[in-house]
DNA sequence: TGAAATATTTAGATTCGTCTAAAAAATGGT
DNA sequence: ACCATTTTTTAGACGAATCTAAATATTTCA
């Protein structure tokens, strides 16, 4: 088996690289708040594994197997929060931390079992598409708030930041999942938008936040 | 925090010594699949973390804060026990293994949680009592099946040994939690028993497997 | 009471994952 | 083409948790 600090690795570059890009050795090191060194030492361990295609000087990438490893994993970090939010009553800014535990739980019929408690969800509480049991994963096509034009209408299916402080902002707002925008207004100047939010209120809302919204255009 | 080896050693010294109980080097070597040297390596950490009380070559025992981490630990264990074989349907004789790794994960909120989700159980798919969260638990007051007289009548409680084999066994009899027990006789040779299980076949037990058996006398 | 047997601790090495500091390779501008 | 900056790798060290082998303490019992 990998151990923890592997899977942590092989899930960093699937959320860099996705399936097929390449992986630079400072971005990984960023994203796990470890240093240069150390990646590049685990990128050994993991080419050796056959898990990675590594290259010194050339950047990283999932080989095919560690391709299927690191979507296991996020499998089963969006399964256990779709269960910490169905099942537990947590709230969608709760439940990432515990999730980044529990998904290093290692038992196959464990994750079935918890699926089909679930009843096969296809989405978890931040919109981001569960894979399959053989690894196929729905791509958001979805375009960003940001993206929407005056006058046009939306429903929100994902975010694509998952800090505590953004879900927060957005719950204050009642930006949840399937909440209706409509916009008001862009302004030039900064990129915000002036937002009617489930045809009630005007909420003027920064390019950073709207950037970070997935819409589904209606 | 305590690492998941502090925890799975103190685990262990609740296991063998309970509250108060010495335990010694090789018995908690033993029971982890150790070595006596890496326990001494431990036990020292252990004291200078004031988790236990440890004098070299006189044995150790849980401090009262030791006894509370332990505590928790095997309250965690026996409440995602439940949710196992409550929510996802698993046999009391697989979620061992996976509550082993489930104890391990940190959020009180999440247990807490778990708690009120599975009503708040007072015993584990093998009998065993919840700690509650001020770590109370309930001491198994009960007999075993060995000790049963003959033409006494009893009910399951609880398993002693937690084996998949021994598990397996007992299901095999019917033996599970809440089964009647008559015991028809006892052969003084070799301490086994012909017992009546729910007023149906009886059964020949071997004392081996008796006296791992939890019965309340009606 | 004094071996002998048993239990425990110490000493020293190993693996994993990490770090800092220094060396080397790649990149980019003039 | 050269130098400066950036990126990456190498070298060497460290803490955690483990091991084996040797030393030491305790227990047992003739
Ligand atoms: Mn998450
Ligand atoms: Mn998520
Ligand atoms: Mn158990
Ligand atoms: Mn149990």
């Amino acid at each position: 088996m990998n151990s923890l600090a592997e899977e942590n690795y092989l899930k960093a570059l699937y959320k860099l690289g996705g399936k097929s890009g390449d992986v630079q050795t400072n971005a990984l090191a960023e994203e796990l708040n470890t240093k240069a060194s150390s990646v590049t030492d685990m990128m050994k361990k993991l080419a050796e594994k056959k898990l990675v295609n590594y290259e010194p000087y050339k950047g990283v990438s999932l080989s095919k197997e560690g391709f299927k490893v690191a979507i296991y994993i996020v499998r089963k970090h969006r399964l256990w929060e779709v269960f910490l939010v169905e099942k537990l009553a947590f709230k969608w800014d709760e439940v990432h931390e515990i999730a980044e535990q529990l998904e290093h739980i290692q038992s196959s019929e464990l994750i079935e079992k918890l699926d089909e408690f679930l009843d096969f969800p296809k989405f978890d509480p931040h919109g981001d598409p569960i894979p399959d049991k053989d690894g196929s994963v729905y791509q958001h096509l979805e375009i960003t708030l940001s993206q929407l034009e005056k006058k046009e209408k939306g429903i929100v299916v994902g975010v694509k930041e998952h800090s505590k402080a953004y879900l927060n902002y957005l719950d204050n707002l009642n930006l949840v999942l399937g909440a209706e925008v409509f916009v008001e207004d862009k302004v030039e100047f900064d990129s915000s938008m002036k937002v009617r939010i489930n045809k009630n209120d005007v909420a003027t809302i920064s390019n950073q936040a709207t950037k970070n919204l997935y819409i589904k255009k209606i």
